[in-house]
DNA sequence: GCCAACGTTGGC
DNA sequence: GCCAACGTTGGC
């Protein structure tokens, strides 16, 4: 079971707009990275990811759901593009900044860290349950299945 | 707004 | 197939 981080520019694509798009879900499409798009080929149906606020915010905001799995980018006209689907499950009470990631030793492998330039990555279930409990929200009730 | 890091492009 | 030039991202 895999978990996620997808990045967006809050003044493009914020958590807010990706909460008023309900269960169905959005597309995550414009993304025009192989690394990225291979990342988003492997999830499965039902995997979490984060939601993270880049350049304005920088911190992670929300818990989503992949609701589609890879399909072509309807943005894209080449055909070598493609993207998921994802909804928001749920904010973290309190957002984990950027800053919190790199004061805390367990974070220090995060792709987040290592590649910040990265728009979507992968993040390990250890990963995932602390930043979840830095947040204060249970990894439990967010986790998949 | 700057610039370092990184990925992509294209000339050779 | 190498690598210089260029564009983009995103932290600062």
């Amino acid at each position: 079971m895999g978990y996620w981080l997808f990045k967006s520019e809050p003044h493009k694509w914020s958590w807010d707009d990706q909460v008023k798009k309900g269960a169905g879900g959005q597309e995550w499409d414009g993304v025009r990275n192989y690394q990225a798009r291979n990342f988003m080929r492997a999830m499965k149906k039902g995997e979490r990811g984060f939601f993270y606020h880049s350049n304005e915010g920088k911190a992670v905001v929300g818990v989503v759901e992949i609701v589609a799995e890879a399909h072509p980018d309807s943005t894209d006209g080449t055909g070598k593009w493609e993207c998921v689907d994802i909804k928001a499950v749920a904010p973290l009470k309190n957002p984990v900044t950027l800053d919190d990631i790199k004061a805390d030793g367990r974070l220090d492998e995060m792709v987040l860290v290592k590649n910040s330039r990265l728009s979507v990555q992968p993040v390990s279930w250890n990963e995932f349950q602390t930043i979840c409990a830095l947040g204060g929200i249970d990894p439990n009730e967010v986790k998949a299945g």
